[in-house]
DNA sequence: TGCTAAACGGAGCGCTACACTCCGTTTATG
DNA sequence: CATAAACGGAGTGTAGCGCTCCGTTTAGCA
């Protein structure tokens, strides 16, 4: 594979990522082309079709994310502060791309990742229920939600920089209230 | 204007909200006229263009949101309660929808409710001053973000209630966040 | 420095899906 | 029962989008 190949191909993921965290949906191949400064021949010599395209992105995204989860339980001793980078890590990753690309949860894609990630995420859980450092409640599905939540671009017109800025900085006060320290009170009906 | 005329115009309001919140974006014409089991003909009786509908829904959206902030306002004393019924009620009457419609926040439309929400926010962040229950760096815009944060739907297939049912969980946990007294530290770069 | 296979660009084609119209039919209301 | 008001939905025009095709350019090698 010659070297400017190669490079456009990545040209072409990097360009689609951006554009849908910016856009917050799936866009157009000529958008993505242009994007990326190349022309649309190209983007169709390296993807069958826009769809592959877009998956390679997905997945690409959600292999960098579980290896940082991974690599995250290895170093990372406390449970409140696994899940802390565990969630950062994703969002600095870009994970709402595949939210916006996979929008239904059915990922029967993947069934090798699908079991990596599950891994990460149940030892996250069950790492909790020894230090008890958050709420014991905690469970796998409040990880996987917050994180499409905050993943998510708010699609207000914000560039991918101001957006993330502004979810990681939500999503750390969501993590403070996930603290089993929290002055917490049951909310009745308001 | 005859009574059942009125009637499929609120069908039609109706309908698009849900389809908003359910699908995550601006239904067509055709799938808004079918859920609220209209004709397409009768939908553009009642409303000039698609945008127009959608224009209506989401301004009636904002209306009630206002109304109840509002009434929020005058009834609720402390600062930390006042927020938590404001973004609660917001969800509820499906804030969401306006994200969707408008997803620039240049809302040049609306001046007069404009005035009226923000007349709400900093009333809310001002109560805070005295009572400190909450953060002291707490900003309108952090109301903001926050309300559109958790009011846009996660779009995974799941259904309104359910929808609804994960953000008012998961708002409750980033309230609890919020509080002055959580065990909040500076979280520095991973 | 030339040669060639590999890679590129983008005009244009075909098609889908969507907004909206139009008119014959139905229905509320006095 | 009369009639104006309201409805239904097939059909039309179109805009935008995915993808192809082929003439042009370029990397890499001897």
């Amino acid at each position: 594979m010659r070297a400017d190949a190669r490079q456009n191909r990545q040209r072409l993921l990097d360009a689609t990522a951006e554009l849908v965290l910016e856009a917050g949906g799936e866009p157009t191949s000529d958008a993505i082309a242009e994007r990326a400064g190349l022309g649309i021949g190209t983007l169709y010599r390296h993807f069958p079709d826009r769809q592959s395209l877009l998956h390679a992105v997905a997945r690409h995204v959600l292999e960098r994310t579980i290896a940082d989860g991974e690599a995250i339980i290895a170093t990372t001793t406390t449970s409140d502060e696994a899940v802390r980078r565990y969630m950062h890590a994703a969002i600095d990753h870009g994970i709402g791309v595949v939210n916006m690309i996979h929008p239904l949860l059915d990922d029967a894609d993947w069934p090798d990742l699908r079991a990596r990630a599950e891994a990460v995420l149940t030892t996250l859980i069950e790492r909790n229920r020894y230090d008890r450092l958050l709420r014991e409640d905690l469970s796998v599905g409040d990880i996987v939600f917050a994180t499409i939540r905050f993943g998510r671009p708010l699609a207000i017109g914000l560039s991918p920089a101001e957006d993330r800025e502004i979810a990681r900085r939500q999503l750390d006060r969501y993590l403070d209230g996930l603290l089993a320290a929290t002055p917490y009170r049951e909310h009745t009906a308001p």
